[in-house]
This record gives C-alpha cells, sequence and structure tokens, in this order.
RNA sequence: GGCCAGGUGGCGAAAUGGCAGACGCGUAGGUCUCAAAAACCUAUGUUUCGAAAGAAACUUGAGGGUUCAACUCCCUCCCUGGCCACCA
C-alpha cells in the first residue's frame, strides 16, 4: 500500500514566505475606499538574543486579528520597526568597543529573518529604526516644538550619582542605596537636566481617556500614575519672622487638630536656619538615594527648626520640624501634621512626643494615645468649634470658604505626576538639538539644520564629569552659534528611550516624508490607532508620554483635528513563563527559542500552541507537552486533506455529509466570533474539535468546504493552509481570499437537548425536535412522563412551571 | 498601605444567570508491530453502593445573601499574582 504523503514544515514554508513577500501581499493602501483598520503592536528592541517567544506570542495574535481583518474586507495597516536606541546596545559598545550602530543593523536583520520566517502579515515598506537619522531628525524636531513652546527646560535637579563611576544612575539602577556596576554608595548630586512640562497636560491626560476604549486596568493605571487629588493650600505664619509656609492637605477640615509642621529637607525655608543640629541633618538627608528616603520600613527621623508656626485657626503655636519622609516634588514640600488621623504623622509626634489632638469623631472605640484613626473619610468633626458635628464633606467645604475669606488659603488641586526628566548622559541617543553660545546663551538648533546627527566616537563610557561621552568629541561639540556666528558648544545630552518611541506610530503612516513628521492628510486617514496591544509594564510611563506628545502636536496643529487622541483601544499581552513556571530567563536556563521549536514543528504549529495556550491577556506557562499537542492537530488536518486530494482524483467531489457540514458552518461561526474578541484559544479549540468530528465522519467533506476550513484555519496557520489550498487547486492566495460565510439555516441543530429539573436539579434529559422549542405544553407532558422525573415529582405539589424554550424546565416542588 | 487582575479536575483551561469541566496535555487500557516510536481507538472530577449494567451524593478559595436556577450577581473574609507606593 502507498502511504500518503507526509506533512514537511521544511518544505513548505521557505516556498510561501518567498510567493508572499514577491506578490508584496500585505501591503497596506492609502486612503483605500475599504474602511481602514490601523492595527499595532509594540514595536521590539533589536537584542543580540532576537526575538524571544514572549514577542512571538504577542505578535502573532496581533497577526491573527489582522489576517482576520483582512478577510472581513478591511484596508489593514500592521507594521512593525525598531526601538533600536538605549543601554544594552552602548554597554556593549563599551565592553566591545564596537560602535552601536554596527551591532543594531545586525541585530534588525536577524529579527527580521525571524519575523518573516514567522509569517507575520507585515507592511514591509513601512519599516522604520529609530536610530536613522531620517527618523530621529523629527524626534528632534518634536523637541524643538516642545522648546518652541516653552514645555522643555534646563532646570537643576538632584540625581543619583555615584561617586566612584562618576555616573549618573537611574532609579533602577540603584540596588539598595549603592550603585549597580561598582557598589559604591550612591549620593544624590544636584545638575542641570532638560525637564518636559508633562503636568501641564495633566487634566488633558485624563479627560482623553474617555475618548478611548482602553481596558479597565490601564485607564486605571494612567489615572492612578497622574494622581490628581484635590484639596487646599494654607498659609501658616512663622513666629517671629515675615516670610509664611504653604501647605498642600487634602483635608482642611482637619485643621484643628494639626498640632505640628514638617518641612522637606529641601525646602527653601530650610536653607535659611543657622543651627548646626540642622545644617547636619539635612546633608545627611541630601546624600541619601530615592530608595533609601523612601524605604517605608526605616523608622522616621527628623529634626527640629527652632521656629514656630502658628495655627491660623487656634492661634496656636506649633513647632517646624524637618524631616526626610516629606517629599519636596509633591505639593509644597511642607505639610501640617495632624497625628490623630494619619499613619506617618502619628509615628513622627509619638516618637518626638508632640501633642496629639483628635478631630474626627471615632465610630469605634478608640484610644488616640495608642493609634491614630484612620477611617475618616465618611466622619464627624469634633473639637473643631464651629465645625463641630458636620459631615466631612460639609466641614471640608465649611474650612475652604473660612479661608478663603480670611486670605490665607485657597482650594487647589494636586498631582501625583511628575515632569518629564528628558536629559540621559548617555552615548546612545537622539542629541538634544540645542546649542550653547556664550554670547546669546541657549540657542535650539535651526530645523532646516536637523538632524543633529550622532557622531561616532572612540570611546562610550562616560566621562569623569558625569557628562555624556559626546562631550569628549571636540569636533563635534564646537560650532558655531546659528544667531551670532560666534564660537558655541553643542549640547551632548542626549534623550530617553521614550523620544523615539512616543510618536513612531505616525511615523508609520508616512515613513519616507522629509517635509514633516506625518502628512495631515494621510494621518486623518489612518488615525486614531484602532488596536494598539503591548505589555503592561508601558500601561503607564510609555502611553503617558506618548499620549501627552500627540496632544502637544494636536494642539500645534501637526496631526489632525479630527483625532485628538492618537490610540483608541489599548489591549495588554499576556506574559509566557518557562516551563518551571518562572520568568524566563538565561540564569535560569528556562529560555523557550522560537527558533527551535519551529524548527522541529513549524511556524504553523508554534503559532497554533501560541494562540492556544490560554486567554491572550493571561499568565501561561510553557508546555513543551502541549505543544506537541498542536503539532499533531497541524498533521491531522494535512493528513485529512492529502487524503481528500487523493480521494478525489477517483471520486470526483462529492456533496459531503450533512452533519459535518453544519458543525463547519457552526465552526466559521464561531470562529469568526471569538477572534473579534480576542479569544483566540476557544477559537482554535472550535477547529480542533471539528477536525474531531470530521475524522470520525471519515472524510464526508466537499472539496469547496474543505477550502471554507482552511480559509478560517489561514490566520492561525498561514503556512500550511496556503499549501493546502493550492492543493485543492485553489488560485494563489487564500489569505487575499473573503472569511467565508457561514449559513444561518444549515447551523441550526435538528434536535435539541431540554433539560428538565426538578427544584433547580438535574434529573432528565429530552431531545426534541428543535422545531418544537417552544411547544411548552407537550415538552412538560413528555417530562412528566419520565420514569425519573415521576420519581421526584411523586405526591409533590407543582408551585410553579419555568420553561426556557430549547434549554430546560424547572419543576418548582 | 493604594489600585488592578485572579482563585474551577493530576495540569493548561472552557462556560458571564440555564447540562460545570468544551478543547488540549497527562495517565490507564487497547489496535497495529518481532519490538519500539509514530498514528489510531476507548476510558478518565471526587466519594459511596454494586460482581456488573448502573445508581446516589458531593464538587468552581471560605462563609453568607439574591434567584425557580449562581463559576457567573451582591456582602464579609482568606489566599495568589501584577503595578504603584512616606503623594499629606
Amino acid at each position: 500500500m502507498e502511504t500518503a504523503e507526509k506533512y514537511n514544515h521544511r518544505l513548505i514554508e521557505p516556498k510561501w514566505q518567498k510567493r508572499w513577500e514577491e506578490a508584496n501581499l500585505y501591503r497596506a493602501i492609502d486612503f483605500d475606499k475599504r474602511p481602514k483598520k490601523y492595527i499595532l503592536f509594540e514595536f521590539p528592541y533589536p537584542s543580540g538574543e532576537r526575538l524571544h517567544v514572549g514577542h512571538t506570542f504577542s505578535f502573532t495574535g496581533t497577526d491573527v486579528l489582522a489576517r482576520f481583518s483582512r478577510m472581513n474586507g478591511f484596508n489593514v495597516l500592521l507594521p512593525i520597526g525598531w526601538d533600536a536606541f538605549g543601554l544594552p546596545a552602548e554597554n556593549y559598545a563599551i565592553k566591545t568597543g564596537i560602535n552601536p550602530m554596527i551591532t543594531t543593523v545586525k541585530n534588525i536583520a536577524n529579527s527580521k529573518i525571524q519575523a518573516k520566517h514567522l509569517a507575520l502579515s507585515l507592511d514591509w515598506e513601512r519599516e522604520i529604526s529609530t536610530t536613522e537619522p531620517a527618523y530621529y531628525r523629527w524626534t528632534q524636531w518634536i523637541f524643538l516644538q516642545w522648546y518652541k513652546k516653552g514645555l522643555a527646560k534646563k532646570v537643576e535637579m538632584p540625581i543619583n550619582w555615584c561617586p566612584r563611576c562618576k555616573i549618573g544612575l537611574a532609579n533602577e539602577e540603584v540596588v539598595a542605596g549603592s550603585c549597580e556596576r561598582c557598589g559604591a554608595e550612591v549620593t544624590r548630586k544636584r545638575i542641570k537636566q532638560w525637564v518636559v512640562k508633562i503636568t501641564d497636560y495633566a487634566d488633558r491626560l485624563m479627560e482623553g481617556l474617555s475618548r478611548t476604549d482602553f481596558i479597565e486596568k490601564v485607564k486605571a493605571a494612567q489615572i492612578n500614575w497622574i494622581g490628581k487629588s484635590e484639596g487646599a493650600e494654607i498659609e501658616f505664619a512663622i513666629k517671629g519672622r515675615e516670610s509664611k509656609i504653604k501647605v498642600f492637605t487634602t483635608r482642611p477640615d482637619t485643621l484643628y487638630g494639626a498640632t505640628f509642621m514638617v518641612l522637606s529637607p529641601e525646602h527653601e525655608i530650610v536653607d535659611q536656619i543657622n543651627n548646626d543640629e540642622v545644617k547636619h541633618y539635612v546633608e545627611k538627608s541630601l546624600k541619601k538615594s530615592d530608595l533609601e528616603r523612601t524605604d517605608l520600613a526605616k523608622e522616621k527621623t527628623g529634626v527640629f527648626s527652632g521656629l514656630m508656626a502658628v495655627n491660623p485657626v487656634t492661634g496656636k503655636e506649633i513647632p517646624i520640624w524637618i524631616s526626610d519622609f516629606v517629599l519636596s516634588t509633591y505639593g509644597t514640600g511642607a505639610i501640617m501634621s495632624v497625628p490623630a488621623h494619619d499613619d506617618r504623622d502619628f509615628a513622627f509626634a509619638k516618637k518626638f512626643g508632640l501633642p496629639i489632638v483628635p478631630v474626627i469623631a471615632a465610630k469605634k472605640e478608640w484610644d488616640f494615645t495608642k493609634a491614630p484613626y484612620l477611617e475618616t473619610e465618611k466622619g464627624t468633626s469634633i473639637n473643631s468649634e464651629e465645625w463641630n458635628g458636620l459631615p466631612t464633606g460639609e466641614a471640608i467645604k465649611k474650612a475652604v470658604q473660612w479661608l478663603e475669606e480670611k486670605k490665607i488659603g485657597q482650594k487647589t488641586v494636586s498631582y501625583h505626576l511628575r515632569d518629564w526628566i528628558f536629559s540621559r548622559q548617555h552615548y546612545w541617543g537622539e542629541p538634544i538639538p540645542i546649542i550653547l553660545c556664550s554670547k546669546c546663551g541657549e540657542v535650539p538648533v535651526p530645523e532646516s539644520d536637523l538632524p543633529v546627527e550622532l557622531p561616532k566616537v572612540e570611546n562610550y563610557q562616560p566621562t569623569e564629569t558625569g557628562e555624556s561621552p559626546l562631550a569628549g568629541i571636540e569636533g563635534w561639540v564646537k560650532t558655531v552659534c546659528p544667531q551670532c556666528g560666534g564660537p558655541a558648544r553643542r549640547e551632548t545630552d542626549t534623550m530617553p528611550n521614550w523620544a523615539g518611541s512616543d510618536w513612531y506610530f505616525l511615523r508609520y503612516l508616512d515613513p519616507r516624508n522629509s517635509k514633516a513628521p506625518v502628512d495631515l492628510k494621510k494621518a486623518k486617514y489612518w488615525l486614531p490607532v484602532d488596536i494598539y496591544v503591548g505589555g503592561d509594564e508601558h500601561n503607564t510611563l510609555h502611553l503617558l508620554y506618548s499620549r501627552f506628545t500627540y496632544q502637544f502636536l494636536w494642539d500645534q496643529g501637526f496631526v489632525p483635528k479630527e483625532h485628538p487622541e492618537p490610540y483608541y483601544k489599548r489591549l495588554s499581552h499576556g506574559v509566557i513563563l518557562g516551563s518551571d513556571g518562572q520568568r524566563m530567563s538565561k540564569s535560569r536556563g528556562n529560555v523557550i527559542n522560537p527558533d527551535v521549536i519551529w524548527e522541529a514543528f513549524g511556524v504553523d504549529a508554534l503559532r497554533t500552541y501560541l494562540m492556544f495556550m490560554g486567554p491572550f491577556e493571561g499568565t501561561m506557562t510553557w508546555s513543551q507537552e502541549s505543544m506537541e499537542g498542536c503539532y499533531r492537530f497541524i498533521k491531522r488536518v494535512w493528513g485529512l486533506v492529502i487524503g481528500k486530494c487523493e480521494l478525489e482524483a477517483e471520486k470526483k467531489a462529492g456533496s459531503g455529509n450533512l452533519n459535518l457540514k453544519r458543525k463547519l458552518h457552526q465552526t466559521i461561526k464561531k470562529v469568526g466570533e471569538d477572534i473579534a474578541r480576542m479569544k483566540f484559544n476557544t477559537a482554535v479549540a472550535a477547529m480542533m474539535e471539528f477536525v474531531n468530528v470530521w475524522q470520525e465522519e471519515n472524510s464526508e467533506l466537499a472539496k469547496e468546504d474543505t477550502g471554507k476550513f482552511l480559509q478560517i484555519l489561514a490566520p492561525f496557520a498561514p503556512y500550511l493552509a496556503e499549501e493546502l489550498w493550492e492543493r485543492l487547486g485553489n488560485n494563489f492566495s487564500i489569505h487575499a481570499t473573503n472569511w467565508p460565510e457561514y449559513d444561518k439555516v444549515l447551523i441550526r441543530e435538528e434536535m435539541v437537548t431540554v433539560v428538565v429539573q426538578v427544584n433547580g436539579k438535574l434529573r432528565e434529559k429530552l431531545t426534541i425536535d428543535n422545531e418544537k422549542r417552544e411547544a411548552k405544553d407537550e415538552i412538560e407532558k413528555l417530562a412528566k412522563e419520565s420514569e425519573r422525573v415521576r420519581k421526584y415529582l411523586a405526591d409533590k405539589k407543582i408551585r410553579k412551571v419555568i420553561f426556557v424554550p430549547g434549554r430546560l424546565i424547572n419543576f418548582v416542588v
């Protein structure tokens, strides 16, 4: 007996990859009449390790959706690019001396081979890289627009500083107060940094969310990060001095309970205090890293300033303390302390023996000398003179009114969001396009001179002074002032990684434009991004910076006024853990390399498994056995269809089995609905179910119907579907066909199962003709006649009968 | 501490008010084979009764509630994961 041809992915994959590329099958067409759909995944960082299985997972899910949308008549844009600036490339350069541009180009080439092999239906004509001068020219241009509008400024601020490496460190690089590289104790250093005023857009960034369809958790994360809180600013007079101290509080109604004040060590008043103890404390605090200062476990420290303030409502003198638990970056950098109703204030009061006055009535027994009373949101004021007895909401209103009348305070809003520190003292980033002239001061590089290209350097190590390595290249730094023509120097700070990734989605729409970041008409056609798929780790910073940048460009008219928000829907993709249930990492040795998998089982099996593993947003554990289960599924489909082809040669097209045909149409419906809801796992399950029935029914599927099944499988297993589509004698390409329609009449089952319950418990199942699904009386009669039901109904009185057509009948006795 | 997402067989998971456990993995038995692998077939939530066919009860983190009916809705609590965190 001759054996049927076996499935061999190694033969079909290269063949179709080539055909697809030649046919340019997935090009997105500007201004096409079909409805557009812009589907975007976060562009990858091309590291030396190339794409990992996490990338293949989220890219495949996005690709399935894109392919499905295309088959449903949409003009789909699915682009890719490379977020190629950043520290790993720079660190590699420091180690090896090889220019990051060289390694980047190499890594991109590798990743590209992988992305193509994975059969992503990308429009490669729109490929971009943030490190290309033609791209970062516009990243720099956006900076200049901020600068023009006064949103980008150079400000002196403290950074984490390693005195041994002589380098500024990001918060992540500080481990337990020490430098990650050398272990030296990290101190604070004040340097001038570029800062972008994202806080000006705090309200807009919150309001804009209502125009999006982000999943709830993303909206919540953004709102939390912006952290708007309404409250009041109150001025406290200092005894024996002219100056006053402003505090921010969300609870002006507790003013009677404010028994002391605390200033942050950075507060301006502190500088004016001439007291050794204070100086010593402040010096020590300023040296501490952010991490140390915000360590919750540590005991409160502090020092008395020697000054007294006056509580404006009680007229009493209260001491002013200094402590590093008060943040200089939030509110006014000073607080009024109400120890009776705040954890931190209470701890501080206890430690330094300060008075505690309760001002909110406790609803349970409470000893205010032992613990603070914190459930104050719906409380009632006490010990507060004219505010006594008022519920908190009323008391706040009354307090604000009083403060405003006396002109010592007013209603204000405070945000958690801080301005965006835009300077990096590193090499591998976009140079900030500013020139420093000794005569004219800060001068922006004229737009016509952009891009300011990153020069080649010999040494990528930051300098002794903490400046970026660019500072060491005299030939580049020395320039002429564009205003006066005199000698000047270039800014040597570079931009953060976020700068290039802020606006990349705009560049995809018009990647070769040399007049503007994006053409307005093209942007009007394609925007907003319909679906943006990314990781949870980017739900705050990246998404917020990106929305801010877009809103700013919108204000300036550089993006279409029809689209005030860039992204319509945001979805977060899940995470794949190693087979040990741990995060994949080289040191654990649990990394799954997609190349190895598709070499063994083929891309189609890998894609199918990735989609089948679990919900798209979930956390999933890699299972090699389950992977092989999907490989079996792919091979089974191959066997069935190839068998079919051979059968056909003898038998010609049959009409096929009606049951199987019904199952097929039900599957077409289910798979389509599931993909639209991003429920890829159940879509794959439905196809498996169909294949099981197919196998049982002995291949009695008409040729045309076999083709329909391949069409719904195509988004998941593009190679297999294309190959078998051809073998069935169809024209290239299955991926350019329309999604098959299902027969609304055919999908109805002839028989339905009606569940018979007694008091809600399942007692019997009846199989009835679907035509009779509404026939309540008949079904009730049938049910009562059943032996098993009778047992439970015997000598009981039926109080009620619940009937759900086609589903159940429930006797309540 | 705050916010968010979860908790269902041996495992990954389905079901969003109407047959809990679809689909896949694993396991056991079988077919094929000299043998093995592959492939295919059958069984597979737990407990109890029964020689068996079969029958009964229990079962979605715990407890309560709403409902004829709850994995699903409401309340209280426990646990796990993620993000943020001395934010006044």
